[in-house]
DNA sequence: ATAAGTTACGAAAACGGTTTCGTGTTAACA
DNA sequence: TGTTAACACGAAACCGTTTTCGTAACTTAT
């Protein structure tokens, strides 16, 4: 990189001290006009900068956000980072992205790297990995440090700081809600293991509004899906039962049971109703498109970011820790048109 | 945050020098093993880690990679991140990632926050806005000041930087081809307006292989999508023509020709076949699913960082901008399987 | 006993800014 | 004419670390 130019080279080329320059780079009433003019003319002319380290250094601020995702070629994740980034933006902060990538051990390097203070405090959504071994110390390490945190979406109760979540029960009760709405009666389950919580949430209220409706759980249609295992060959076997609904936690899993229905010469949504959850960019063209729980993932990364922000610019204050709720909302297409 | 142990508190706390602490935490031979082992012992205790910032001020490096993305809720650009987020970790650097939403006022800005020193180098993909208005002075400015700069997908030849493209050209070509193989002849083209380069480079590659079968273009049946207007409406124009292949040069397009085909009353792939561009989800999970041709995002990013990463390490010299080119692949699925 | 070489450590400069606290000069006032 | 205040600027400390250079004390060789 070219030799940048300095206050320090500005201060001897114009016969100054540097507290001069500094001081009329930032127009104090200490220094006259005349040396004012000089000094920003100059400036402006060789196109100085403020060297941000040197700054950062001396205000212990970097004015960086840290953010640790377990993974991005995901829609959701994809519009949290867009609504951290836009809310980040408007303070002023940029943001360092990280992944996981799910596993525990990358989670915890990376969130070591982030905390040599490179950021100035850090959003994160745990790892499946981390949740499946209900490790949590490396975040328990943070907080004692002193090192702003905000989690969300898939948090843990463990952890004693400010979090985003989505309202996951009430969202599997609404999504199983419209399918009984609908007519259906056998609505079968697609969720993932119950130690990633958000599933455990969202079949909650799969259980609840099933209940409400005085049907019985029948285990055979609440199919857990093993990503480490052939996703399809799991969800075949739903279509072993005589179902005429499903509720899917994510929108490939219920890409996958529209595929299989088609397959397994069910017509969506004549004989089988399907409900997703995210509202990525599958469920919005796929053919017919499907029904889903949108999550507003832009409104979450915004809400942390914030909450985040918050904390940092008040480090003196010890609030208690926030939880807020980003309610869902479903959105009908045609994988849910009312059977006749 | 709480207040950090530096190297000044362990130097008067065990009454030596900061020199001979910070020699001893690196294990210096000028250090008596004894000193040595108090010290260390100390910081261990302590869980001394260096001031990253102070090291990024003495060193003039910050170990961080600036990334402007158009956009992110978008398979191809998520890729590219991952691949650049791995290469960038492999080096040990970290990556800050900004959006330009394809606007070209916020790439200025972003460019010239970015470009204060909080980064050692930068990757960016040109907004569509910016190639709309051909201006490319900000971009000019980084390479004048010589921060290294690495342009990918989206890149323009009046900026000298090292780039990563794909072979666009022959992508298209390789598609059109495919569909020829399959026994169509009437093949539409569901491309970007010519400003946004790659789409024009593909469109040649279709050109090219229309002209070796001898088929005479039909521009009747080339449709440049406006991204402001109703790209569906847009769409379906194609079909008031007669037509038996259709190349969309992304995954929406090709999605949307999916469902009015439909629509239409034509069966994919039998009365059409569909290839599109970017090998994501949503062709993947579509039904029936897409042909594509694969992007290898990951790639790119990976080739890019570490393209970027050379020459910030190697800033001395003065190496000619390098043009990687990444070869795509065809992923044929069931949008194209012959017809009889 | 003297010269030379080690050993083990500290002082100080440097990275690029900001900020507090002087201080010399001039102008205004009693 | 002496006192005070305003003005315009500079010296120096500071943020946390590294690194060069100097040197006191001791060891070894002659």
């Amino acid at each position: 990189m070219k030799q940048k130019i300095t206050i320090k080279t500005i201060a001897k080329e114009l016969g100054v001290s540097t507290s001069t320059v500094s001081k009329a780079l930032k127009d104090s009433h200490e220094i006259s006009t005349e040396t004012k003019e000089k000094i920003q003319a100059y400036a402006n002319y060789y196109n100085y900068k403020p060297n941000h380290l040197a700054l950062q250094l001396r205000n212990q601020k970097t004015k960086v956000i840290g953010v640790i995702l377990p993974k991005i070629v995901h829609h959701f994740f994809s519009t949290v980072i867009m609504g951290i980034e836009d809310g980040a933006n408007e303070k002023g902060y940029n943001i360092m992205v990280c992944f996981s990538n799910e596993s525990y051990k990358k989670e915890v390097e990376t969130l070591k790297v982030l905390s040599n203070g490179s950021v100035d405090g850090i959003i994160v959504s745990i790892a499946s990995e981390t949740l499946e071994n209900k490790d949590f110390d490396h975040f328990k390490g943070l907080v004692s440090e002193e090192i702003p945190l905000v989690l969300f979406d898939r948090v843990v109760d463990d952890i004693l700081c400010d979090k985003v979540v989505v309202d996951d029960v009430s969202a599997g009760y609404k999504a199983t809600q419209h399918l009984l709405d609908n007519g259906r009666k056998k609505i079968a389950l697609i969720t993932t293991p119950d130690h990633v919580n958000v599933g455990a949430l969202r079949r909650q209220g799969y259980e609840k509004a099933l209940i409400e409706a005085y049907i019985k759980k029948d285990e055979n249609i609440i199919i857990k899906i093993d990503e480490k295992e052939d996703i399809t060959a799991q969800i075949q076997k739903v279509f072993e039962s005589d179902i005429d609904g499903v509720f899917a936690v994510n929108e490939i899993y219920a890409a996958i049971t529209m595929r299989l229905a088609k397959e397994n010469g069910l017509k969506v949504p004549e004989d089988l109703a399907v409900i997703g959850f995210t509202d990525g960019l599958i469920s919005e063209y796929s053919s017919p498109s499907i029904s889903t729980v949108a999550q507003h993932g832009f409104t979450m990364g915004k809400q942390a970011v914030e909450l985040l922000i918050e904390r940092i610019e008040k480090e003196s204050e010890t609030i208690k820790p926030k939880r807020i709720v980003i309610s869902s909302e479903l959105k009908i297409r045609e994988s849910t048109k009312p059977s006749s």
